[in-house]
DNA sequence: TGACTTTTTTGCGTAAGGTCACATTTTTTA
DNA sequence: TAAAAAATGTGACCTTACGCAAAAAAGTCA
C-alpha cells in the first residue's frame, strides 16, 4: 500500500524535501533537522486514495511530488472536487483541530510523495515553533480566499465563464509558453474538470469545442490544451 | 460616519466585549487587560459599509454586537454573498497578511459595534501572544470548511436542495424553538439569500413558495419563516 | 391611519444546461 | 502494433431556472 521511510534517508545528500513547503520556511537550519526527524514519508500510487472515510489517519499531510485531488462525494454519487494540490501544499489540517474531517477524500492523480507528521506531534510542534503557526495561518486565509473565488465563479458566472476561468488557472499553475501560445498539462480528465466546476461532463465538452471553433484554443489529445496567445 | 473610543469605556463594569471573542479566549486576565487596550470600538449603522475598496482600512475588525454580510461584487454589478456574521466572529485577516483584500465589501445588517485592532499592533499581538495564532488558526479552518461546504451545495446539490438547507442553516444560527415549529428571524432579504445561493431573487420566492404549499414551512412576512417539525 | 415606497410574488416565454444514447477518439494493454 | 478499454464528442430532446413585466403584499413615514 505505501512504504514508509523517514523523508532524509530519502535525500541522501542532505537536500530535504522540507524546503519546498512554505509553511517550514521561517525555520531555522537546527529546527528544520528537528521537524525533519518527526517526518514519515509515504509513497502512493496514482489512483490510490490517501484520505477516505474508511482509512482514517490524523495526520498532515505535506506533497512532496506529485499532485492530490481533494474532493467532497455527496449522497447521490456525485463528487465536488474543491482542490487540485501539488508540491509544497498541505492538507488534513482539520483533523489537527479535533474536528472529524468528515466526507473529505483526498485521492492521488499520479504517483506521488508525501510527508506526515502525527497529529500530536504537530501539536507539540505548533507550540513550540510558533513560527509555523503563523505561516499556516497565512496560507489557510490564501486558500480560504481561493476558495471565496470558487463560490464567488459558482455563484455568478455563467458557465462559459467558469470553463474559461479554470484554463486560465490551468495555463498559470500547469502551462508552458511555447511560441503559439500557453500549453498546458491538464490535471484532471473532462469529467473531472466538470466536477470541480459544478457542470457535466458533456457541457465542458461542448465549451471547450466551442473555444476551438472560436480559434481561443486548440485541443491536443484528451490532456493537453493550448491556449492561443 | 462611526464614532471612536476605547472598548473599556464602553463597558463601564469591567465586562468586555473580548469574552465573547473565540480567537481571545486562550488569554489570561492579565493578557486580556493587554489587548484591551489595542482595541478601538467603532459603530456602524445599519447598511453602512465597514470594508469597502474606496475605503480601504488595514486592520483587524471583530464584531462585538450586531449583523454583518460580507460579498465579492463582480463586473456585472451582480453579488456574491458569502458570510452572514454575527457577534464574536471577525474578519479582515486578509488585509494582515499582506494581501489586499480586493473587492470584498462588508456591510452592516443592522447597527453593528466593532472592535477593530490595527494590523501592526495585531501582527505583534500575535508574536507576543502565539495563543491568540493557534486559535486563530483552528478558527480560519472551520470557516474553510464552511466555504468548502457552500462549494459542495453551489456545485452539485439541486436548487431546491440549496434553499432549503439555507433554512436548516438560518434555523440553527437564527431561530427560536415554538410550539409549532422553529421561527426564523431572517438576517437576509430575498434578494440578498439568492445572491448567497448562486440563483434568482425570482426563484427564490418559488421555491419558499412551493415549500409553504407542501406544508414544510409558514411564511410570516417578509422577514420570518417558521420551519414546521 | 392612510398614502407612498419597497419588496416580494406570480405568470409566461425563452435560453441554457442536463440527460440519454451512441459515435468517435485517445489511451492503455496485451 | 493491433485490439481492447477508457475517455471524450455530438445530436436530440427535456427540464429547469432565468428574465421581463405586472400585480400584490409588506413595510415605512408623515
Amino acid at each position: 500500500m505505501s512504504t514508509c521511510q523517514t523523508c532524509s534517508n530519502s535525500h541522501p545528500k542532505g537536500t530535504t524535501c522540507m524546503r519546498r513547503v512554505p509553511i517550514f520556511l521561517p525555520l531555522s537550519g537546527e529546527e528544520m533537522g528537528e521537524v525533519q526527524r518527526l517526518i514519515v514519508q509515504r509513497e502512493y500510487k496514482k489512483g490510490e486514495f490517501i484520505i477516505h472515510p474508511l482509512k482514517i489517519m490524523q495526520c498532515l499531510f505535506i506533497i512532496n511530488r506529485g499532485k492530490v485531488k481533494v474532493l467532497r462525494p455527496n449522497s447521490e454519487g456525485k463528487e465536488q472536487i474543491l482542490y487540485v494540490l501539488t508540491t509544497g501544499d498541505f492538507f488534513g489540517e482539520q483533523a489537527l483541530f479535533g474536528r472529524m474531517s468528515e466526507d473529505i477524500i483526498v485521492e492521488a492523480l499520479e504517483d506521488t510523495g508525501i510527508c506526515t507528521i502525527s497529529k500530536a506531534q504537530f501539536q507539540a510542534l505548533l507550540q513550540k515553533m510558533p513560527q509555523i503557526a503563523l505561516k499556516m495561518m497565512e496560507v489557510l486565509a490564501l486558500r480560504l480566499s481561493k476558495m471565496e473565488e470558487l463560490v464567488e465563479s459558482l455563484g455568478i458566472n455563467s458557465v462559459e465563464q467558469r470553463v474559461w476561468d479554470l484554463l486560465e488557472e490551468y495555463a498559470v499553475k500547469f502551462g508552458k509558453m511555447t511560441e503559439q501560445g500557453t500549453l498546458i498539462q491538464l490535471p484532471l480528465s473532462r469529467e473531472e474538470m466538470a466536477n470541480h466546476l459544478g457542470i457535466t461532463r458533456e457541457t465542458i465538452s461542448r465549451k471547450l469545442a466551442k473555444f476551438q471553433d472560436e480559434g481561443k484554443i486548440k485541443l491536443i489529445g484528451h490532456k493537453q490544451i493550448l491556449l492561443k496567445k
